[in-house]
DNA sequence: ATCAAGTATATTGTCGACAATATTTGCTAT
DNA sequence: ATAGCAAATATTGTCGACAATATACTTGAT
């Protein structure tokens, strides 16, 4: 369960956080469930003052919504959040991009092409395997927003919409994710960031979350309204 | 059928990080300095609880930055974090120019004429007030990105990076803003949200402010070190 | 005199109790 | 039976006290 009893540093309330954005990316907490405060003390045997703190956090994180003397919901990703969430996500990482041409690393563009061979590989092998799929598509992302060596972009986006699209994807688990597509894309983002070629690099980026965001739309319209 | 009763019932905590907000953007709280919890529960007559709460939320916005059992203090911008702000902000407000194209009606256009017009009077007038200069440029910015109609991008960028960009400001507070240039490109982009040209609209953002952030550039070499 | 270690002080983290507010329940009147 | 009001209950917000940890200071040895 628990992987770091080591950290008698840490605070109650900074590793409580950390446990709730799991619990809710994985929809152990549900999403759009009421956060009651003596509940999760007592399931979490704290008190109530680092989870109030904790909870503050992941409001700040919008994972949670707050309303006062009410409490606190987490948040429901309806289409349009999603959309919303993958517009900025376009500009963004068509940004880490373009600054990945700048600023990656020799070592760290060829690792990145190592990585994309064991993609390659695993998708031979294992062609109905969507989990890791996903995993490797994060992992993808995740280096070229490194890459781009902006630290204020890497927090924004691994930890704030990055926590988001998780949760969908674990929400609505089944995404036709086409890998084969996914990794000729990712190629060639990968080629462009090797030839420094900051425009080609941007352009496909977007080009790649933009074709991701529409799949998503279809996938909706397909199965209606599942919300509630 | 409470609107005007809200006040009351605001938290203390919510409250009290709206002030600690403005007083740290204005300098009241100087960057880089620490937060004391005693004191600052003093001067603000406040108990430590909401204060600590209080303080996840500006963590949570990156104005603070806190370590488990030694304390909380305001960030300090340094030139490098300034490009990764200006870089973010470059990509997601040419998103939001090209969402403006979209989604501004015809009335919310108008209104952005009129703003520049009012701009171009006050320029006319009082050639000196670079303040008030300063102010008018967040007015077009901040129009533009309501514009856009999503409502994540409209939080994050005014409520995360605009506070930075505000704080900055106040810091060092002479920026020759060159009121007419910044009024021609307003002019230019907002023609181009009139006209529905999503790539220019976003193309003549971005170079807007890429213009600016190399502005800073400058200002910070041609003074050289004068942090802490 | 300088450095290290141990003590003293101050600050942060945590807890349980109490107050303020919202929600639910039950009762009354139409 | 239902709408509306009032008491009861539960939940959130706030506070002050105590514990854990870090920083500052003193003391002693080389």
């Amino acid at each position: 369960m628990d992987t770091a009893l080591n950290r008698d540093t840490q605070t109650i309330a900074d590793r409580l956080s950390e446990e709730l954005i799991t619990a809710i990316v994985r929809g152990d907490i549900p999403s759009g469930s009421k956060i009651s405060e003596p509940d999760l003390a007592r399931s979490y045997k704290v008190s109530r003052g680092p989870l109030r703190e904790a909870i503050r956090r992941l409001e700040g994180l919008h994972l949670v919504a707050r309303v006062p003397h009410v409490g606190a919901r987490v948040v429901s990703l309806h289409v349009k959040q999603l959309q919303e969430i993958y517009q900025m996500r376009e500009a963004l990482e068509g940004m880490a991009a373009r600054l990945a041409c700048r600023h990656m690393s020799e070592k760290e563009v060829s690792e990145l092409k190592n990585l994309l061979d064991e993609h390659e590989l695993s998708i031979q092998k294992s062609d109905g395997r969507e989990y890791f799929q996903h995993e490797g598509d994060f992992d993808f992302h995740y280096r070229i927003i490194q890459g781009s060596k902006n630290q204020r972009l890497v927090e924004f986006l691994c930890s704030e919409l990055y926590h988001l699209i998780r949760m969908y994807r674990f929400r609505s688990s089944r995404i036709s994710s086409r890998p084969e597509r996914a990794l000729s894309e990712h190629r060639q983002i990968c080629q462009a960031i090797e030839q420094k070629d900051e425009e080609l690099a941007e352009l496909l980026m977007r080009r790649h979350i933009s074709t991701a965001q529409k799949h998503i739309e279809q996938q909706f319209q397909g199965e209606g309204e599942k919300q509630e």
